[in-house]
DNA sequence: CCATTCACCGAACGACCGTTCGGCTCATAC
DNA sequence: GTATGAGCCGAACGGTCGTTCGGTGAATGG
């Protein structure tokens, strides 16, 4: 058995190697906060945002405990500023180089290349954005669910135009479809740490592979599949 | 846009629907420690192991703060015991239904009902072991761990013996595709909740159709991918 | 030169946390 | 009848948490 892959998947988690880049205190407001927020990202990665002290953070980014409070009005705060810049870049990054792609099958590629690239430079901002998905409530919580159903709702008319196209008679639920292609980008950070003997380019090749054609490709397998409006059969 | 299944995937988690079962007093000790352990399940499951107090678990399960310690050592220890008996059940739990099945496709059938069935029956359980699959360490860990790594063996090998007899040129890297499948289900409790237009039953098809044909089936595209050990492109 | 604002900090506050301790009750054993 | 132990609890302990308050020193503007 692959021990390293194995050891991976199911160790702690791939370590986020942190670029050990101290907060300097040079810099305008803007460019400060970036800095404390990039620290705070590695923190409550590899922390959990609930086990993630204030003062952690705060040591992290070379920051006084009191002095983060002149950044952020509390702690969930924080985790909102990373949640909604990175749906938000994310979003855009789609948009921007869905730009002149007209083929279904080649927009897909590029939006599962560019989900894989940018959690493969961003790994402790996409964690976060993954594991602490529903701590924020109240008003936050809702301005981040606009941004991300904005972003399933981009991949999911992808997804129909590629269904249209190549398997019009389909029976598959497409949201059932679409929330698959999302656990897979999403459960990323729980086993894959880039290395280069599975780039990030050829991970987003392998998911799209396996989306598009299945484990087994154009081979010829009976499903047997109830629609989804069949009742359970067991 | 279909509003409720959005809902369910980016509203907060779907609802786990406590059975409200007071834990009784009466019973042996082991039954008693089921239904404390059940009720600490919920508790996790809807705040997070970290947010989850012992104070809570206790006023959930109908026991004094102090009598939780005649059940468990520490906090871990509950975590410990979700975990370790929620795994250990679905790795006998497959073994068992794999007996006398002998058609890798079938085989996979199988996994993925079994996986998806007690998803299904055992929300809060699954959902404490995917979402704090990182919390302990030490001997409770690498304990874990061990029958986490035989479920993944096991699975693993029959998508090998899957893509040996109906693709054996497939170019794809095994891992990979074998954390994709782990990515759906582990996901699952992001998003699905049980209704009766999306059934259990339906859904592990719909998954196991996906995971075998992808998205398009038989249909012929062609996926231009790099292989494994090849440079990324870009 | 002085007033104001910005950027930041040390120290503290109250709340809540996991855990422990001493003691209570009650069924069973002798 | 009394000793024993299991099962359970109220109360408290020390610690950590998020947050706030009152301040300092440097930069800025008039």
């Amino acid at each position: 058995m692959e021990s390293r892959e194995l050891e991976q998947a199911f160790g702690k988690y791939p370590s986020v190697t942190l670029p050990s880049v101290p907060v300097e205190s040079r810099g305008s407001y803007d460019e400060r906060l970036n800095r404390i927020l990039e620290a705070a990202m590695v923190v409550i990665a590899s922390e959990g945002y609930s086990n993630a002290s204030m003062r952690a953070v705060a040591k992290a980014a070379n920051v006084s405990l009191a002095g983060l409070y002149h950044y952020f009005t509390n702690k969930e705060h924080i985790l909102f500023l990373i949640q909604f810049r990175t749906f938000t870049f994310l979003l855009n990054s789609l948009r921007e180089r869905l730009h002149g792609v007209d083929e279904p099958v080649e927009q897909l590629r590029v939006m599962v290349k560019s989900h894989v690239g940018y959690f493969a430079t961003h790994m402790s901002a996409l964690k976060v954005c993954s594991h602490e998905l529903d701590l924020l409530s109240g008003e936050a919580f809702t301005e981040i669910r606009q941004v991300r159903v904005e972003y399933y709702q981009a991949t999911r008319s992808i997804i129909d135009r590629v269904i249209d196209k190549h398997a019009p008679e389909s029976h598959l639920d497409r949201h059932v479809v679409t929330m698959s292609l999302f656990s897979m980008l999403n459960w990323l950070y729980r086993w894959y740490a880039p290395g280069q003997e599975r780039s990030p380019s050829g991970l987003a090749n392998q998911i799209l592979s396996i989306f598009l054609g299945g484990a087994i490709g154009a081979a010829n397998i009976e499903v047997e599949s109830e629609g989804k409006t069949q009742p359970a059969r067991d």
